[in-house]
DNA sequence: CCGGATCCGAATCGATACTG
DNA sequence: CAGTATCGATTCGGATCCGG
């Protein structure tokens, strides 16, 4: 394992030593919408093969970043320590700025559902939210589910399907007040090269239920920029 | 090279498929402290492969993270875009999250100019800084020299030995007022694990010449507490 | 010296199968 | 559910070589 040193005594060089494996950091990305099991990771993760999952989580807890937790009377979560917590806006900043050069998906390209939870928190602009009435929204993208709800600067994200993981998120009461479904598109609208109107023309959003003018606020309330990279909340 | 893609159509994803390769962030690290020449970036990451190099090179090229320039009339450095510019929050901030992991350097660590000066990009804190006077240190670890000079909430590195490269910054004019030398220890002053003092009597820094009380000033410019790693400038 | 390209053995990764 | 085991495919590391 010594093999795998930069040799070189820095910060950053330690950092990469720690996370730079690869899938690391998607393993991590999935434990910060919440803890895991080694099935969920596995399911989110579909092209990880499982002995470098094994790995990467023993590599993981080995660095004080990753930590084993019972779930129930059998059963086992994998999740952050608080020093790993502490990555979450770094891994959030590192998403803005490779937002921006995403394209177009490739033919394989899916999105999971923590995957996509991330993404609204990358894009989540708590300042823009906070000014702006509380709202509730559900929001699908290929059979991903969200329910997503804004309120004053908080965020709250759960996952309604695929069969949402038992730690998961509480669902709120009540409905949504709009129930959308989009393609790969919305990131146009993400990004403000869209608006919500045009979106719905241009057939890459679709409303299901609800108001379609919330749109609006769902564009005002999660959008990146290019200059967004820089800025990262604690 | 299609084979490396992890399959998922995600902003973070897209981030580790354009730096997440073995070697690429401290390539980008040495890029930060500005343009490098092919021979600069082997020199200040002497275990890399130059196969490596190469490649990675060429890789962020394609991704719009790095960009190549004429020097001078034949001559050729690499340096960052725009794009890749916007990194560097993210990489200090990961800097200061590894930090806290370092632990004793192995036998065969080495410290670099490169490294050195983001380490201390990394620990400067502006605040603190803008409400101190102007200094304007020398810093000693191994055999990498660094003219350091704050002012305000400012911070300049210029680097003095290992022969700065030729498109290094430029020294600033009259003496430092303190020189000292450092070893790995140093670490424990920026943790505040030691004071200046503690460290001087522990043989962790010589002053070489000057005022010692500096120190104490250079220890509150320079700094990253345990929750230091959340904090992420713009 | 600069800026790589080439070659090859060692280590890692990916895919699949299998197990307590 | 939570991993190991195996094995071919890739990548990495180390050294050498080469054209300007």
């Amino acid at each position: 394992m010594a093999a795998r040193s930069y040799g070189q005594y820095c910060g950053i060089t330690t950092a990469v030593e720690l996370i730079g494996e690869r899938w690391a950091l998607l393993i991590l990305r999935d434990l910060m919408v919440g803890p895991r099991r080694y099935t969920d990771l596995k399911v989110g993760l579909p092209r990880i093969p499982t002995n470098i999952l094994s790995a990467r989580l023993k590599e993981l807890q080995e660095g004080g970043v990753v930590r084993r937790a019972p779930l129930y009377r059998t059963g086992l979560v994998y999740e952050l320590t608080e020093y790993g917590r502490a990555l979450e806006p770094i891994v959030l900043a590192l998403g803005r700025w490779g937002f921006q050069q995403m394209g177009e998906p490739g033919p394989d390209d899916i999105v999971t559902a923590d995957s996509l939870t991330m993404a609204l928190r990358t894009a989540f602009r708590p300042d823009a939210a906070s000014s702006l009435p509380a709202a509730d929204y559900e929001v699908h993208v290929g059979d991903v589910a969200l329910r997503v709800r804004v309120e004053g600067d908080a965020l709250q994200i759960a996952q309604i399907a695929p069969a949402a993981p038992p730690v998961g998120g509480r669902l709120p009461d009540g409905e949504p007040e709009v129930v959308f479904a989009a393609g790969p598109g919305i990131r146009l609208v993400i990004s403000g090269e869209l608006t919500p109107a045009e979106a719905i023309d241009a057939g890459v959003v679709h409303v299901l239920a609800g108001e379609a003018t919330l749109l609006e606020r769902f564009a005002d309330t999660f959008h990146i920029d290019k200059a967004g990279s820089a800025a990262l909340a604690a």
